[in-house]
DNA sequence: CGAGCGTTTGAACAGCGTCAAAACAAGTGG
DNA sequence: CCACTTGTTTTGACGCTGTTCAAACGCTCG
């Protein structure tokens, strides 16, 4: 996907100013996407970094054998697609309609050149998104079907700082996240609300009602 | 674990040059270690960063209900423990005999400072890492145990350059890697074995032969 | 109102974990 | 040099959890 095809069907927003990390404020511009739409593709040259406007996306890995992992799911706020290589790793795709902020790596790197505190925040973030990855690690190597959903609804409830939680994704997503099958969510989620543990409004809303037994699942 | 207390009865060798990455030698020192020391532990400060001079050694974390993870496992020329936070996400020990190198955080960060190659040299590390975590991830995700321990067993032939690999670690440190029981790792390998796919003139020693096999696993 | 996708639910199956015991290797002391 | 101990690896039998395949259900949006 080139830049300058997406900038002619989505209208986008030139000139702003991106906060990548708390001090570092950059050039940019923002472009909107649909659901589906993909935003980078894994092995494509990482140009971009990317920080989520509205909406929430998803990066995705696509196996061999014709399965997908979801490294991670991004929501307002969050920064996805920083590189130290050349190339992306994954691929991101919007998962509900989406605005999404764009800075050029080069700006970003010249920048960090000159000046050391944000070449700093530039390692905070990889860090930041190493030790995100090694929870999730823990959740992937030893824990059943009900403790990773458990901790999956956690993590996005202290996201949202509230126990109403949106699920932008589908179980399909949740599962490829989780390493499970969409099946197993969905069954997974049905007992949490027979129990009483969660309350599904609807198939893409849930109200955490009790934590320590999500925490203890 | 304090530095001092290891440093009386471990015999360290003061005032070396490690070379922490290409064009980037901190002074340091090293220490030795017998098979299960700790070399440091999670949530402790992160005085000093690490490199293998010879030996193996695993990062562990150990979750609440008693189940470990091994994060990964360092063999030679390997760097561990650089953290961007205050403290270690994980612990370490040594798996067999070990010399390892320490590298005072603060040594190296002052040097960051000043020089920007030196900065990105870490950021690069760290990105390193979290490629390697990435991969991982997927091994977790979604594959089954013959491809785990298929896709370990290359790991380690492509590190060593060698279709012979030396285990340094037991059966159980590779399924608390894999996620998976030290029975399954047992039987993949003996299934491995049994279709020529391996030799495994001792447990803790495995000849490649047929390693599109095992990729394919 | 109907079409299409996402979700739920069911039933049968399989892979891996659990428990248990035996085989094996390596080190220790007699 | 052998008997004994201790820890690791292998092997077996069984059960459970999650997958697979299939069908019904229910939104949402033309």
């Amino acid at each position: 996907m080139s830049v300058d095809q997406t900038a002619v069907r989505s209208n986008p927003t030139q000139g702003k100013l991106i906060v990548v990390a708390p001090g570092l404020a950059v050039p940019g511009f923002t472009l909107r996407f649909e659901a589906n739409d993909e935003i980078f593709v894994e092995d494509e040259p990482a140009e971009f970094i990317h920080k989520v406007v509205f909406g929430a996306v998803r990066t995705t890995h696509l196996l061999s054998d014709g399965h997908r992992q979801i490294g991670g799911f991004h929501l307002p706020g969050d920064v996805f697609g920083l590189e130290y290589g050349k190339n992306h790793r994954f691929s991101a795709e919007a998962i509900v309609p989406c605005e999404v902020a764009f800075v050029a790596r080069r700006a970003l790197e010249r920048i960090a050149e000159r000046d050391g505190d944000a070449a700093r925040q530039l390692w905070a973030l990889t860090s930041r998104e190493l030790a995100n990855l090694q929870d999730h690690m823990l959740t992937l190597g030893r824990r059943n079907a009900a403790e990773r959903v458990g901790a999956f609804l956690l993590k996005l409830s202290r996201h949202a700082a509230s126990a109403t939680v949106e699920l932008p994704m589908s179980r399909g997503d949740i599962g490829d996240h989780l390493g499970l099958t969409l099946e197993t969510v969905s069954r997974t989620l049905g007992q949490f609300a027979r129990d009483k543990v969660i309350a599904l409004p609807s198939a893409r809303r849930v109200v955490l009602r009790d934590t320590t037994a999500l925490a203890a699942a």
